[in-house]
DNA sequence: TGGCCATTTGACAGCGCTGTCTTTTCGTCC
DNA sequence: GGACGAAAAGACAGCGCTGTCAAATGGCCA
């Protein structure tokens, strides 16, 4: 059980380990030839580098770390998996750490973590790439860190990120093309800040097509299945009611299509209805719901490749914009009225 | 940034290196007195030992791999969540790799994982626990792993499950309570284990109250929402309805409802419907689904315990039996007829 | 053919810890 | 009080690799 080490490979090539290290490591001052012979060997003996030695005699550990605080397992899973393929591609190992811990010890738990695990960075998804205490923390034992979808202090790493205004412009404006007037708006927590943008990009769209909105069309929401509920009742048990609903994400939009569902109301006969997100959910209701799909994988994967290249470029983009897309699915249609 | 090393700690401390060592692994050999003095110092100077120099210099790498090739990422997550917190509570890490390449080349894939770094156990949800690929190929290394619900050689290494036989039969037995009679079930893919026993434990306690299971009242689905759909339209697109439907798991419950909202049969008011998994999306649909809760999570921590105390203990137990939870919410009634 | 410089290669130390083996310390008994 | 043996502590090598610096090699021109 012996492994290969570098020096079987040194070996069989008949070069010195630093030269072996040297094609391993894609360093200059190698000859073609022996490279050759080197990669021969390696392929032969079927050679792997192991990570720890690495780590400890250089510079670079090959592993990151990927924080979660997420308490949605469904949006970790996606988060992770794009991470994940990006490492796999890269020769990069993922080390996933819960830092759902509250507050003050942070930045001493950080630094533990460090001095345990050498990480050559750090993916913070949301909420998390939000705190500050973390990001002072990370900054403070210079651990590169990238992240997804952050909303303040945004020149301090890079960072990828959707645009919320222009998908919710986007979203309202597809409404409005089928003929819907009086759409109605379910709003998320306002200190949120994908969500007040989504707002945003509501009152913009209708301020753009001349519509009114009506009072008592923009509803304040928490983001949760349960205050969608309560303010579909109030937009729906009544009869000015609006031809359409945009909820300002999935969850608020599932709990419209319960209450619809619960009042007998067809969706999208009577109402439509539309979402954001497109979270697992919104395909196993029906209607399938209509909503934007954030690409939070490839968000994932395009951030990790970020911080795995971030040393090699200089010119390395610091943020990174990515596309959503409006999913037409059964919940929307054309106004009855 | 120069880190804090075992010498500075055996400097403070008036020791040498070894016997801080020692105390850090709690190894045997120390009088009281020094330990307080190293723990002291290590106190003092926050240290933490490097995990890389350990994993070189001994046999343990304090790093333990989790394993993906389930799709679905909400299961992950749980799964994630579970083995996390066990990994903190016993410094150790949790790196996460996709398994899901196919086939021969399985065995050199974890050959060189193996060489690359040197993990202290493998965790190995559903549905790779299964491939007999893997296990011998992780055998083949002599890599200890656990398995979350395995159905094959059982034998082979620790495990942790569930009663999935019985927690149907709990279900049946809940929607006889109700008074229902005339129940229908919608099976799993025959091949799939826990489908399998879900099925007799609906089957026995339809037996054991002697009610008859009528013509057609079995459908055979397959795990998913679209075959959901189609076995409940053919239950419920008919005069001859069953009072409740009890699905092999929640996908295809929300099938089953989706088309219950489509052909406004109320539930549950005229049908009662029951899923099994409890997954994310049985709370966000109306009326929520009445399920069976499965301990994923816990099921996960428990199996990275197992892993991580294996050499512990050689009495430790190599398979644990998890509980369930049926819970009942708002789709299941009492029978209308 | 020899000499010079740029390029390529190698020797060696050491990263921070653990395993093995040796030395020291301490308690105990005659 | 000295000898003995067990318990405690330390010295030292080395895990598998990279970084630094020194040595060897080769190309080119005189």
């Amino acid at each position: 059980m012996a492994s290969i080490t570098i020096d079987d490979v040194a070996d069989l090539a008949g070069v010195s380990i630093k030269t072996v290290s040297r094609v391993l490591n894609r360093e200059p001052h190698v000859r073609a030839a022996t490279r050759e012979k080197v990669l021969a060997a390696v392929e032969q003996l079927n050679y792997r580098p192991n990570v720890s030695a690495r780590a400890l005699a250089g510079s670079r550990s090959y592993l990151l770390g990927l924080f979660f605080d997420n308490p949605s397992p469904g949006y970790n899973g996606q988060i992770e998996q794009g991470a994940m393929s990006a490492c796999r591609n890269s020769g990069y190992y993922l080390i996933v750490e819960q830092m759902t811990e509250i507050g003050d010890d942070l930045q001493k738990r950080i630094a533990a973590f460090h001095a345990t695990v050498r990480l050559d960075g750090v993916i913070l998804p949301p909420p998390l790439c939000d705190r500050p205490e973390l990001l002072a923390a990370l900054d403070a034992d210079r651990i590169p860190y990238v992240r997804i979808a952050p909303t303040i202090s945004l020149e301090r790493a890079p960072y990828v990120y959707m645009d919320d205004r222009k998908a919710a412009y986007e979203m309202t404006a597809y409404l409005q093309s089928l003929g819907h007037k009086d759409i109605a708006f379910i709003a998320g927590p306002s200190d949120h800040y994908a969500a007040a943008r989504r707002r945003e990009g509501f009152d913009q769209a209708m301020r753009d097509a001349g519509l009114a909105v009506k009072p008592g069309r923009v509803q304040q929401g928490a983001f949760s299945f349960r205050s969608g509920s309560e303010c579909g009742e109030k937009l729906l048990d009544t009869r000015d009611r609006p031809t359409a609903i945009f909820a300002g994400n999935d969850d608020m939009a599932l709990g419209v299509m319960a209450v619809a569902n619960r009042l007998h109301i067809d969706v999208p006969g009577t109402v439509t209805l539309a979402g954001f997100d497109d979270s697992p959910s919104a395909q196993v209701v029906w209607p399938q719901l209509t909503t934007v799909r954030q690409p939070v994988a490839d968000m994932a994967q395009v951030a990790t490749e970020l911080l795995i290249n971030a040393d090699r470029d200089d010119d390395m983009p610091r943020a990174r914009l990515m596309d959503f897309e409006v999913m037409v699915r059964q919940s929307s249609g054309p106004p009855s009225r």
